[in-house]
DNA sequence: CGGCGGTCCTGTCAGC
DNA sequence: TGCTGACAGGACCGCC
């Protein structure tokens, strides 16, 4: 389910309600996630924790708790969080983990297929956490530009889109937005990375933040059943422009839109707008030049 | 080190 | 209606 704009979405939605809240009840309901939690662990650090800042880091969502402990929160392909006051336990069955806080809020963390991730580490392991310490640029952060990007690419042969999704050199650009982003870059998902003029590494890099702050400006992409901590749908879903759309015209060229598959994903992209060959210059990317 | 395929898990949908 | 297979927003592991 969710990349950067969705976990972004969440953590904008969470802020409101657990900033300078105070743990007084934890239910750990479901412990094999991807990884086995252990309970007894989270009930003896979190139970009287305040939390001071919540961040992102990709797709991962870090918890500040006052004691210097770090709650690591992922979502995984079908993870949820959402607030709400209840105080009568109608939980279903995916609702795995349960957060009550010093205010009567309450905060679930829902995942059907248990790919998601909660864990605490100390905050002065951050740098080395084995989940963190090799992830790769931030593409909203400041260091993010067409230079560091390609530094990133470190003269890979990878197709692109393989390569934008890798979190080693990309941080949070999941199979949606890799999809997007080549499309409004104008550039062919198959394109083996160190084949990308400079002038097509600027075009690129531009069209990750325009997709992904376009993306976070709808509340995100709600394919299925994403939705903000408030239970608000994203509304990005009507402005994709290739994903999931396979046979459908292109909205710039009429062309149908194509679906293959790399790396065991599919791929979304048209075939005339996107090309492998440099210079060539998709009506995409002409629209997305003059925005 | 790089790159690929398989795997974790449940749900949904298309096709027969 | 019921069954089967394909596919799904992510990431890790082992193998070559």
């Amino acid at each position: 389910m969710p990349e950067l704009p969705e976990v972004e979405t969440t953590r904008l939605s969470l802020l409101p309600h657990l900033l300078g809240r105070r743990i007084v009840e934890l239910d750990v309901r479901v412990e094999r996630l991807r990884t086995v939690l252990d309970a007894a662990q989270l009930q003896h650090h979190l139970i009287g924790a305040r939390i001071e800042a919540l961040r992102r880091r990709g797709k991962y969502l870090l918890a500040d708790l006052h004691h210097g402990q770090v709650l690591l929160i992922h979502l995984g392909m079908s993870g949820r969080l959402s607030i709400d006051r209840q105080t009568m336990p109608d939980l279903g069955k995916h609702d795995h983990v349960v957060w009550r806080f010093d205010d009567g809020g309450r905060l679930r963390f829902t995942d059907p297929r248990r790919f998601g991730l909660v864990e605490l580490f100390a905050a002065e392991g951050e740098l080395s956490h084995p989940r963190l310490r090799r992830l790769g640029l931030e593409p909203l952060g400041e260091e993010f530009a067409a230079l560091t990007l390609r530094q990133a690419a470190a003269g890979s042969r990878l197709p692109i889109k393989t390569l934008l999704m890798d979190a080693n050199r990309l941080v949070g650009v999941g199979n949606i937005y890799a999809s997007e982003a080549l499309f409004a870059a104008g550039i062919h998902p198959q394109t083996p990375a160190d084949r990308l003029s400079p002038a097509r590494w600027r075009r690129l890099a531009t069209a990750i933040q325009y997709t992904l702050n376009a993306a976070i400006d709808q509340g995100g992409t709600t394919l299925r059943d994403f939705a903000s901590a408030e239970g608000q749908a994203g509304y990005f879903g009507s402005q994709l422009q290739v994903y999931g759309r396979q046979g459908e015209p292109c909205v710039a060229c009429r062309q149908p839109i194509q679906r293959l598959v790399q790396s065991g994903r599919s791929t979304y992209f048209c075939p005339t707008c996107q090309r492998e060959q440099r210079g060539t210059q998709g009506p995409a990317t002409r629209k997305l030049a003059t925005r």
